[in-house]
DNA sequence: CTCGATTGTCTAGCGATGCTAGGATCGAGG
DNA sequence: CCTCGATCCTAGCATCGCTAGACAATCGAG
């Protein structure tokens, strides 16, 4: 018995190695520089160990947007929970949205870029990926006017960002006007 | 002279033929698809021959990019014009991109997500990309509001527009409410 | 008209990729 | 202590983007 547990415990430990690795090296390197090679090299086993966890780096790239979508849930409440106001809580969720999509590109891009193989919108979509959606609908449900399903709303206001978060970082537009951008886009968009 | 502007012909030719063959692929199988060797054997030309015409793989897509922001140019402004009133202009505007990115999925991605090595927001900035920006700010900066920046509202929906085209396109979200998005968008973000 | 030089193209191959088959090793249970 | 199953690694496959070097066709000079 014990043994065994020993041995789930170890397999889980090293699962969390492999997801965290992958994340670091695609952040410091990009994602193309996460090879199964490099990723096995650097968790210090052999390639063939990552076909054990997960079914291919699809899979992989998979796990690492949903360690990334429960940190963003977590990062979007946290910010809209210090505002006062329905107006500054907008403001404070899509600034939250555009500085985590900036400090964390590579997980940004498994969540909402690459193909994780995950299922979006749909039931059995995996919780974290729900949770992140219900973060920003809790704010911005707030402020989709009269008539308006809440819902909607929010894919449209989630749509905005995320077209000026990678149009940003892909050098479509440029920083400077980040702040206005943003300022108009609340200022227009949310029903205040 | 005459045999040395008929190679030179052929040689455009060629090059045509290439782009053409390498956005035909990528509209039916995808860009994954469109390999050296795959593009290669259907202009029934040996690999290194691409080579000769383009750097790389990169080159070859920003080709397919700068062919696409030229149509994608005419069909906004040709959707523009036949709208009457800045309301319908607008709306027909976005319709038109949206309805672009849908039927043309490989170019929109050739455009805005592949690395097709172009540079963009600067000056050295490939005409057609100018170009198909310019049309977006012919309509939008009618209905940029007062004392806001035409190309930065522009920028702004133009953002929510690509947000929604590739959130949509990658299953993020439904097309059921598209229209309903599409008139929230214009009805809020333009000043009409 | 001949023959070297240039131009154009192809065959073959390099290093790297994701992924897998099959053998070696190790440890738990009898 | 021995057996046998789980675990892991070595080695290899097909494919990728890209390139070197051989070969053939064409051109221009004598």
């Amino acid at each position: 018995m014990s043994v065994q547990e020993r041995k789930e415990r170890e397999r889980a430990n090293r699962e969390r190695l492999i997801v965290a690795t992958a994340r670091e090296l695609a952040e410091q390197q990009g994602w193309d520089a996460v090879t199964t090679r490099r990723l096995a090299e650097r968790i210090e086993y052999s390639q063939p160990v990552l076909y054990s966890h997960f079914r291919g780096k699809r899979e992989i790239i998979g796990a690492v947007a949903l360690e990334g979508a429960a940190e963003m849930a977590a990062a979007l409440r946290a910010a809209a929970s210090e505002a006062d106001g329905r107006r500054a809580r907008v403001a404070a969720l899509a600034h939250a949205y555009l500085e985590f999509a900036e400090r964390n590109p590579a997980v940004y891009d498994a969540l909402f870029q690459l193909d994780g193989g995950l299922a979006f919108a749909r039931e059995d979509t995996p919780e974290p990926l729900k949770d992140a959606f219900a973060a920003l609908l809790e704010t911005l449900g707030e402020v989709a006017g009269e008539g308006v399903h809440p819902a909607l709303f929010t894919e449209l206001f989630w749509s905005a960002l995320h077209g000026l978060a990678t149009l940003t970082r892909a050098g479509r537009i440029l920083p400077e006007g980040a702040g206005e951008r943003l300022d108009l886009l609340v200022e227009r968009l949310a029903a205040l």
